[in-house]
DNA sequence: GCCGCGGGTGAGCGGGCGCTTAGCCTGCCC
DNA sequence: GGGCAGGCTAAGCGCCCGCTCACCCGCGGC
């Protein structure tokens, strides 16, 4: 949560942490192919082709093919709880803490669509324990928003009668923009965002100001 | 648009018009080990195994695997234009079309959620000309949706500033319901129905009536 | 200068894939 | 009751999959 392109959802940066270099290439190719032709599609000579390396090349850093999933959609979770925490915890009114919330991980799906796609749409792919896993993660999503939902709830500023209904409807919304957003479509990333936050913060009954950015 | 258990979400019905009767079940069963399981990982013998016959069977009554996720497409989406259609065509004002729009939709896509699954998510494993084919078929239930919101914002029902962004939102909320509603969990496909109803009707900023139904 | 070792390759194994083919069984027309 | 058309099966073709194995290469330590 350090750098600034992360927080702009830059398809670029996020698997820095990933070492050693032969290891990342392979990943992000991973990344690409499944998001482009999906997981059981996507064959371990594709990767290690996208990677420039032979098919043999990819047992040396990963286990399995499920490995390379399965650390992907770690990384990509980690990620994600890691926008909305920011989000819940910065100052402000629940108001503004929602909008920033939805904004985020709005721009994280639009702009970083490739790695969306994989970390939201071939989770079952994986074994039962690494799905479990990645589960308690979603898990933490979920409480993330319903915890801003709640504050405001109480503080008057929302009017939501089904809060675990509406805390699913808006995570919903947000993680199926990875699903439609086309990168040469007629949005940016940031324009999403401030739609759906505004869109967002109509569904729970809150006050907005004047559009000021 | 006739029976009632289509319009219910039912899960069962909608494959009638498909004969003969080996034909159907192996597209009723093509659709389940899809939806479970994704086209890619599932293979023809799977598919003729849960029909009850035995793998070349399948080849008598479809060329090949893509025609079958083919015609189970183009029958899905055309349930889902024909849901959407006969929504903003009811009588009343746009607020209970759009509520009723989806709602509906929304069950659809809960009760029948296997169907829906493949309808919604496995598009892109078929050819261009085929998935062309369904592309224009999922224009025309982003068009009966946006006509409903243009309607309401022409009578001074709504309050939409953005009515293409709203529509691809509403569709989404819709559409995503495939993705993580569980027959087992807490709501029946009806409560999701009127909860979605009631949110995007603070979308768009209607004014909504006291719970009638 | 030689050794070892981590990263890399080419070739290929066992198996399961989509799909085909040769032939069988059953019911219907005459 | 013979012929035959259509629904179906057993067997299997050719292919490509995930993954492995035997070997190679470049570089730091002594």
């Amino acid at each position: 949560m350090s750098t600034a392109e992360e927080i702009a959802g830059g398809e670029a940066a996020p698997w820095g942490e990933v070492t050693p270099d032969a290891a990342r290439r392979l990943l992000v190719a991973a990344v690409e192919a499944f998001a482009e032709r999906g997981y059981h599609a996507t064959t371990t000579r594709d990767i290690a082709g996208r990677a420039g390396m032979s098919p043999a090349a990819l047992y040396i850093h990963y286990k399995t093919k499920e490995e390379l999933l399965h650390r992907i959609s770690r990384i990509g979770h980690e990620k994600a709880v890691d926008i909305l925490r920011t989000a819940a915890r910065t100052e402000g009114t629940s108001t503004e803490r929602l909008a920033e919330a939805v904004s985020s991980f709005v721009r994280w799906h639009a702009g970083g669509r490739t790695t969306a796609r994989v970390v939201q749409y071939e989770l079952d792919s994986l074994g039962p324990e690494a799905r479990a896993e990645i589960l308690a993660l979603r898990r933490q999503c979920d409480a993330e928003v319903r915890g801003i939902l709640e504050d405001g709830v109480e503080a008057g500023e929302f009017d939501v009668p089904d809060v675990p209904g509406t805390t699913l409807a808006v995570l919903s919304l947000c993680v199926d923009v990875a699903r439609w957003f086309n990168v040469n479509g007629p949005r940016t990333p940031d324009e999403v965002g401030a739609l759906y936050a505004d869109l967002v913060l109509r569904m729970v009954g809150a006050e907005q100001k004047a559009a000021d950015a």
